[in-house]
DNA sequence: GGACGTTCTGTTTTT
DNA sequence: CAGAACGTCC
């Protein structure tokens, strides 16, 4: 399990052990002049705007490293950061520079640096400092619950669209009151057809309360509301503060704005560093106008300009900037590079995105050969992590060693989060999105009809319902006999377990649970391959759960608690899986471009460059998203060193569909120069048959069609048994040969549809027809396969 | 009341 | 495709 393996070395690797390998002042010779002077300028207000590789994180590294060095207390010293994988590495770097004294610099991601914060001082709020934290999936499950009690139309008022609002409003410091007494808010919402949006932020937020639990958003949103309304609070961290660093400085939101501008208020020597050509994150709240207007923000801050790129070939750093000079917004700058011309940029058109997937791989294997490098100087880089499927079957073809970053976390799989669920309620029985989750999991008879009783009660009397559960009577929960007793077993249970917090250590206890529980039992039943892999994630939680407790001898530790709510603390922000150990692995990386921000690969793929998909299909409404997918699309290419590849393919599975594409704008948006004139394409049949669009598609969305179609996976074929007995009939032909195989045309057939695919192979040209021809659901249990050719 | 099977729906990026 | 919702049966 993958996935697994990431979480272990998070806690395995004993990161502040390196030894101190060189003095500053010589450090310093390392870097160019406008680089020294911006780790110099130590006190007082300092912008680094800083191009894609000019060397950004050594300047943060080595101005922390220059201020320890001139006797700063690393005590004072505050650094943050977007990604745990940035927080790390800086903290690697910086401890290779200082030694082990870095520790004591408070570096994390703000989220991580907040919610540490609010454990200390949150109780002034009213929250316990073992407050849980919601992710995404558990803030839109309360707003399905919240949707589904106000009685309102679950289709209009849909978990991701209310999470945004009540997102956005936080990040902009509104809370349910300030929204509902917004008229522009509340005009505008009506306007969409959701009155009750506010209604519902209102639940939302006295929940969220009552569960002393908080969504990434809150951990924001409250801190501020800490340092504004406690004053000796803001002056503790002001004067523990005395330099702040923060990285990425163009992806902050007003919210993260305001707590630094504030922390930073008292003696202002604040540094930071961004880039806007690379602000990529404004879908979440990103403000780009915090990096363009910190001069206004602080007048007499000093600017140091780094654009000078140590890392990409000229051919790269031309053809980035030419598709970031089509954007409006921005800051002037100039990056150049002294590296060599280099590759130029081939482009790959591929006929369907397995075949696309193929070449890559195919690709790779050339070019590890041809230039004797390693799989880890690989990278492809795409805009959905749905993607990642066609790429993944690929390179197991070919036997290359891959790693995938992102997508499904390990901790949001479902048997992760039901026994992560037991031990949230454990630490806080207030967590009623953990209690329901498991209060029937694994069965125990508490059904639908139960629970909705004690949620009833639990409301009616404005309570949690783990107290309508400790004293069901004098709450008046009528339930039958039996149901009452397994309802009592479950909650001496719990408060059981409870009891064991502090006496048992982390993994002990976690151990008994899953045991107790039934967990494992029930897990350990499923032999399904699915099934298996449950069990798998579930073993690997324990494991990762038992390298915790262990850590404490490895890192000299041994005063420190290892129990489950320590766990717990450190495991709920983890939720993107940067672990990566680079010494023992060498494999290619495959994640969104997102992902990749702040990182570099010798050779880099960037994949599905099609309309509609980079850039994505909701971005082609407004000109500011156009230009943020197009500043997505500079990082994604500035992520390379040696060598970039694009790629795109002009039929692609998506969503069980067979779905036609072009090519990218972008494509036609990088100077011609920069390009392979010798673009490589796939050699099939079809590819050179097919006649390429030329027609104007600027802004044309239709050419992006959904023609039907289903995705042969085996589940469904073990259905199709009609298809199974057509194909049976035809050895030339196999049921697998429908998913290589190249779309040739397609057509309407009365009520249904018909598509010529042809198979891979010599005299593989098959046509299936839909009998069904709905336009969804086209699955091929309805489908007749006849040879035609 | 609860287990189990079928149908429907939403589909970007992340802390 | 996966998860939620809905329907059916014991």
């Amino acid at each position: 399990m993958i996935l697994g393996f990431t979480l272990l070395q998070f806690y395995r690797k004993p990161i502040f052990a390196h030894k101190k390998e060189l003095k500053v002042t010589q450090i310093l010779d390392q870097l160019n002049e406008e680089q020294r002077s911006a780790v110099k300028a130590t006190e007082g207000p300092v912008m680094v705007v800083a191009g894609a590789g000019s060397g950004k994180t050594r300047v943060l590294t080595y101005r922390i490293a220059y201020l320890l060095e001139n006797g700063v207390d690393p005590f004072n010293i505050l650094a943050l950061t977007f990604t745990n994988k940035a927080a790390r590495e800086m903290k690697e770097r910086v401890a290779r520079l200082v030694g082990p004294e870095a520790r004591n610099v408070w570096m994390g991601t703000f989220h991580s640096v907040f919610a540490r914060i609010l454990r200390s001082d949150g109780h002034l709020l009213g929250y316990p400092s073992n407050f849980t934290i919601y992710d995404t999936d558990d803030s839109k499950s309360l707003i399905r619950t919240i949707v589904k009690e106000l009685q309102l139309d679950k289709k209009v008022y849909t978990a991701n669209t209310v999470l945004g609002r009540i997102s956005s409003s936080k990040n902009n410091l509104i809370n349910a009151q300030g929204y509902n007494n917004d008229d522009e808010i509340t005009t505008a919402d009506k306007a969409a057809g959701r009155p009750f949006t506010g209604k519902i932020y209102a639940l939302y937020e006295k929940r969220l309360f009552q569960y002393k639990a908080m969504d990434f958003d809150d951990l924001l949103f409250k801190t501020n509301i800490l340092l504004r309304d406690f004053p000796e609070i803001l002056h503790k961290y002001q004067h523990k503060f005395h330099y702040i660093l923060v990285d990425e400085y163009q992806d902050t939101n007003y919210s993260q704005y305001l707590i630094v501008k504030k922390l930073a208020a008292n003696n202002e020597n604040i540094c930071v560093v961004g880039d806007d050509a690379q602000s990529i994150y404004a879908f979440r709240g990103a403000n780009i106008a915090n990096i363009l207007n910190f001069k206004h923000d602080y007048p007499e801050v000093k600017l140091f300009k780094l654009e000078q790129n140590y890392r990409s070939t000229q051919n790269i750093v031309n053809a980035a900037n030419g598709i970031i000079a089509n954007n409006k917004e921005q800051i002037q700058k100039v990056v150049w590079t002294e590296n060599s011309t280099g590759h130029k940029i081939p482009v790959i058109r591929t006929s369907t995105d397995s075949e696309e997937g193929r070449m890559i791989a195919g690709d790779i294997f050339e070019t590890r050969m041809n230039e004797h490098c390693a799989n880890k100087d690989f990278a492809i880089l795409y805009r959905t992590n749905a993607q990642s499927r066609a790429l993944e079957e690929a390179l197991r073809k070919q036997n290359i060693p891959y790693r995938i970053y992102g997508g499904l976390s390990f901790y949001q799989r479902k048997e992760i989060k039901d026994l992560l669920a037991y031990f949230r309620l454990i630490i806080n029985h207030n967590d009623e999105e953990a209690l329901f989750r498991i209060i029937n999991f694994p069965a125990r008879g508490i059904g639908k009809t139960s629970q909705q009783k004690i949620s009833i009660k639990a409301q009616e009397h404005d309570v949690t319902a783990w107290e309508v559960i400790n004293h069901p009577h004098q709450y008046g929960l009528e339930l039958g006999a039996s149901v009452a007793t397994r309802l009592h077993q479950f909650k001496t249970m719990i408060a059981g377990f409870a009891s064991q917090l502090h006496k048992k250590n982390a993994y002990d206890l976690a151990k008994h649970i899953a045991a107790t529980t039934g967990m494992i039992r029930t897990l350990n039943e499923d032999k399904t391959p699915e099934g298996i892999s449950r069990f798998e994630n579930l073993e690997e939680l324990l494991n990762a759960i038992n390298e915790f407790t262990n850590k404490a001898a490895a890192e000299g530790e041994e005063d420190k608690p290892r129990s489950l709510d320590i766990f717990m603390q450190d495991v709920a922000l983890l939720t993107d899986q940067d672990n990566e150990d680079k010494n023992d692995t060498d494999k290619v990386s495959l994640m969104t471009v997102h992902a990749a921000k702040g990182l570099e690969f010798p050779f880099v793929y960037i994949v599905g460059l099609e309309e509609n998909l980079f850039p994505s299909m909701q971005s082609l409404n407004t000109r500011a998203d156009l230009e943020e997918e197009r500043r997505l699309f500079y990082v994604a290419l500035t992520r390379a060193e040696k060598k970039a590849t694009l790629s795109y393919a002009e039929t692609r599975y998506k969503w069980g569909n067979l779905i036609m594409s072009e090519g990218s704008r972008f494509l036609e948006e990088i100077n011609e120069e920069y390009i392979d004139s010798n673009r490589m394409y796939n050699t099939s049949a079809s590819a050179k048959n097919t006649p390429r669009h030329q027609g104007d598609r600027r802004g044309d969305t239709s050419s992006y069609k959904k023609i039907g179609g289903g995705t042969p996976d085996s589940s469904k074929f073990k259905k199709a048994s009609a298809l199974k007995k057509d194909t049976a009939s035809y050895p030339d032909i196999s049921a697998d040969d429908i998913r290589p195989g190249v779309l040739v045309s397609h057509q309407r057939f009365g009520s249904g549809k018909v598509l010529h695919i042809e198979g891979e192979g010599p005299n593989k040209k098959a046509t299936i027809f839909f009998k069904d021809a709905g336009e969804k659901n086209l699955l091929l249990k309805f489908a007749r396969l006849k040879i035609i050719k």
